[in-house]
DNA sequence: TGGGTCACG
DNA sequence: ACGTACGTGACCCAG
């Protein structure tokens, strides 16, 4: 026989992936990491050896697989991970799949298998691969059989060979005497006990010098250095067994099948189905056979002339579902996609007779006949749009569908919606254009981006229909079209308003923020003796902790931490602390906030930032480019920023927030009646809180009482720990612990809700709000204590934070309608979670104030009734 | 690009 | 024994 033998170490490998590849998870909450680090090491080796026969081996039993470097270090056995373990069935399943041979056999190890196999193989005439992160199967080095470790240097996986001459090379002695070496130097991670004192230096120098432990031991008053001697005359029968003990059987009964074992093609249906149940986008390119992509591009069409665009538009006019995309950036229009149906795609380009105008029009006729149209990422698209549609009902965004349904994923391009909910594999538009803006595309790949674009119409019409199923089964149909849909539109609108900036006051504040920093940074630099780069934690560490040895060192993975709540403790004793301290707020409030946002103003003297609706786990919106949900409040110099943010000439601002949302979400959803009648009173609730828990009259609470009881509060809302709340108010954890467990005390429905929000959550697999928005909690599942620990807080929290999202959602969109379609002047500009801020005409502002009272507060109608503050002022700083 | 830090709710 | 509060985004540094 003839030709080559790759054979893995399948733990081995399985494990080296494991903790090579970040952790993933598929949407299930599947664990996935270690058969995705799997399956690149084996097409790597594959690719590379072009093998003619090709199996893995497994333990039949893995019990205790694990860490090799954390055992070594803890000197104990450890279960396997449950995030790993649970991988070994699906890595089995995968290479059945692709019809590679699994080795195992009842009483032997995979090792066993291997040698057994690797030796048989080259009697026949074969050469072997054997690849495996495990240096004991280097005893299998031969000239004809090679062992192959892959090691991870700097991200890029490495490959180390081994033959005979590369072994004797590195370690000085014959494959056959690594035994004789192992059993002297021992193997925490395989138990193998080794002689005590004798490292691998010292073994390495006994086995090349006497061959074997035997002759060794023949020759004992020889060995050097003393220790090593006694230790061998002492331990001879630990060695004996060592010895057994990391002998690798090659005589096990084991024969490898080599007609299973000869290479046939990996990439069967199966293998495919199995690839996309767990979401290995990368892999799936290679499956070649499955190419739907080829034939569906077939029925793509380029459109430039006026006639063949008037035959779309009846085809599509015809159609009960269309797709759509408007093809845009930046403001500007590069066409229209259409899919009438899934055979019939066009790129309408715009191009002569066919105009902006033209193309708008036509699209909104088709938007406003009543069916379904289907597209990915409206918002980006109602610059042209969003005065001529009338009936919304009628429009889907898929990308906001695909976010409904897994809200983890944080992005959602068109080819993962392609892949997830229409099984088609298409390029993504990073990878066909990378960074280059579509205007450079245009000109530089007409076809590609035409292409591009008909997958967006196509991907729309294709998967919305999944989608929307999906959503029904969940009961999320609602949801999705009833707030998520409409908020779209409330979104364009706020940005499309943007918000008023007084670029000179922001530029005079930057300039006092500057003088001060300059003042600062003198200061320090002659506190520490030194010039060096005070915005680099690394070096401010060095200078801190080493040069001037202040105490109270905490360490971060790369060096010293120099956060806030460590500094905080220093600043009092050290005035350089304390400057630092300073210093770094300046920075901030320069950096991000005075230099950052003078960059966003737009010619009309606003900031029009980016509401981003498919962002967070718990359904939050978040702000972007600028991030105006953050604009400093807490401190005065911060808050003096908010002086910038003006309403437009002659209009005023006036701001709305709801009054402690999530503490009466909590309320409501716990149905805990102290806690509901408190807030049906208007209680002070933390200070309520406080005479609760502490036992003390109401009117005798203390500050720090009530500060205590204010974090206990937001720790219930967070998802309460006694860790986190020592930390946060500065106590020991078991006096945490106390406050928790007499916060428990005091409203037992509370508890009763947070435990049952957990147990449900392990059950179904998901958290869900009141209005059944869903977070999938796959840490839940974990092995890990933090892990699962992290999973329980986010299943107490998200239902609250999440509840709380969807209440401003639907008062938001209420506020942005009535505003519209009653015709005032005023406008919704910004949302800051509990928070909506209007520009409103002076004369309109007592019914504004009205309005916005009304569809605040009865956005829902739960056992505890919402409610709101407003002011008004000029500026945001006098409004809030 | 990832980690540290810090701004907000 | 483990080593954390929940949710975001922007800036800076270092490799």
């Amino acid at each position: 026989m003839q030709g080559k033998l790759v054979l893995i170490d399948g733990h081995s490998i399985l494990n080296r992936a494991y903790f090579g590849v970040p952790d993933l998870t598929n949407s299930q909450g599947l664990h996935t990491n270690a058969v995705y680090g799997f399956l690149n090491i084996m097409f790597k080796i594959l690719d590379e050896e072009q093998p003619d026969y090709f199996a893995v081996a497994f333990d039949l039993h893995a019990p205790t697989f694990r860490h090799k470097m954390y055992d070594a270090y803890k000197g104990t056995r450890k279960p396997m991970q449950e995030e790993l373990r649970e991988q070994v069935p699906v890595m089995k399943e995968m290479l059945t799949a692709m019809g590679v041979p699994l080795m195992m056999l009842e009483g032997y190890e995979a090792d066993d298998l291997l040698g057994t196999a690797a030796k048989k193989a080259e009697a026949d005439g074969l050469t072997v691969s054997i690849i495996s992160g495990d240096r004991d199967l280097l005893q299998l080095a031969t000239d004809r059989t090679k062992i192959r470790i892959p090691k991870t240097k700097k991200g890029k996986t490495e490959i180390e060979d081994y033959n005979t001459a590369e072994v004797v090379e590195k370690y000085m002695v014959t494959p056959p005497q690594i035994v004789d070496l192992k059993a002297l130097m021992g193997d925490a991670s395989d138990n193998i006990p080794g002689i005590p004192g004798v490292g691998e230096k010292t073994a390495g120098k006994i086995i090349s010098e006497y061959g074997s432990i035997e002759n060794a031991y023949a020759h004992v008053e020889e060995i050097k250095p003393n220790k090593a001697k006694e230790s061998l005359r002492e331990h001879y029968d630990l060695a004996q067994l060592s010895k057994k003990l990391a002998k690798i059987n090659t005589e096990s009964p084991f024969t490898l099948d080599m007609e299973q074992a000869k290479m046939g093609n990996l990439f069967t249906q199966e293998a495919f189905e199995l690839c996309k149940k767990l979401e290995f986008r990368n892999i799936l390119p290679r499956f070649s056979c499955d190419a739907p992509s080829d034939s569906v591009s077939d029925s793509f069409a380029v459109v430039t002339d006026l006639s063949e665009a008037e035959e779309v538009f009846v085809r599509a006019q015809k159609s009960g579902e269309i797709g759509f995309s408007l093809l845009t950036e930046q403001g500007e229009l590069f066409g229209l996609a259409l899919a009438p149906d899934e055979e019939h795609v066009y790129f309408i380009k715009k191009e002569g007779f066919l105009t902006e105008g033209y193309l708008t029009e036509k699209c909104l006729q088709l938007l406003q006949e009543g069916r379904m149209a289907y597209t990915i990422d409206l918002k980006e698209q109602l610059a042209f749009l969003r005065a001529g549609i009338s009936d919304r009902a009628k429009i889907a965004d898929a990308a906001i569908g695909a976010y409904l349904l897994n809200p983890l994923k944080g992005q959602y391009p068109c080819e993962d919606i392609a892949k997830d909910y229409a099984s088609l594999m298409i390029k993504g538009r990073a990878e066909l254009f990378g960074k280059a803006p579509l205007a450079k595309v245009m000109e530089e790949q007409p076809e590609e981006l035409a292409q591009y674009a008909c997958y967006l119409a196509y991907t729309a019409k294709a998967a919305m229909p999944v989608i929307l199923q999906k959503l029904r089964e969940n009961q999320m149909l609602e949801l999705f079209r009833d707030m998520e849909m409409p908020l779209v539109y409330t979104l364009y609108d706020m940005q499309e308003v943007g918000i008023r900036v007084n670029a000179q006051e922001l530029k005079a504040y930057g300039e006092e923020l500057y003088v001060r920093i300059v003042e600062l940074e003198q200061e320090i630099y002659r506190d520490a003796g030194e010039e060096f780069n005070i915005n680099s934690p690394k070096q401010l560490g060095v200078i801190l902790f080493e040069k001037l040895k202040l105490p109270g060192a905490k360490k971060t993975k790369s060096g010293f931490s120099t956060a806030a709540d460590v500094l905080e403790k220093l600043a009092p004793d050290y005035a350089i602390v304390a400057k630092i301290l300073e210093y770094r707020q300046l920075a901030k409030l320069k950096s991000t906030y005075a230099d950052g946002l003078a960059g966003f103003i737009a010619a009309d003297g606003r900031i029009h930032g980016t509401f981003n609706q498919t962002i967070t786990a718990t359904g939050r919106i978040s702000s972007t480019d600028p991030n105006l949900q953050n604009i400093p409040v807490r401190t005065e110099l911060g808050r003096l920023l908010r002086k910038v943010f003006i309403a437009k000439e002659g209009y005023v601002l006036i701001d709305a927030d709801y009054s402690q949302i999530e503490l009466r979400v909590l309320a409501a959803m716990s149905g805990d009646e102290t806690l509901i009648a408190a807030f049906r009173d208007n209680a002070d609730i933390h200070r309520l809180t406080a005479s609760q828990v502490f036992h003390i009259p109401f009117d005798e609470v203390t500050p720090l009482q009530r500060r205590n009881a204010k974090a206990v509060n937001f720790g219930i809302v967070y998802g309460i720990s006694a860790f986190g709340l020592s930390e946060d108010l500065h106590i020991s954890v078991k006096e945490a612990g106390e406050y928790i467990d007499k916060y428990f005390q005091t409203y037992p429905k509370v508890k009763d809700f947070l435990d049952n929000a957990v147990k449900e959550a392990k059950e179904k697999g998901y958290a869900e709000t009141l209005f059944h928005r869903r977070r999938p909690v796959p840490e839940l599942k974990s092995g890990n204590f933090m892990q699962r620990s992290f999973g329980e807080r986010v299943a107490m929290n998200s239902p609250i934070q999440g509840t709380a999202a969807d209440i401003i959602k639907i008062a938001m969109i209420r506020v942005n309608e009535r505003l519209r379609a009653e015709q005032f002047q005023s406008r919704l500009i910004l949302q800051i979670h509990d928070e909506l801020l209007i520009e409103a005409e002076p004369s309109e502002v007592e019914a504004v104030k009205e309005l916005l009272a009304q569809e605040m507060v009865n956005a829902v109608h739960l056992s505890v009734a919402m409610e709101i503050d407003m002011k008004t002022g000029n500026s945001w700083y006098e409004a809030h």
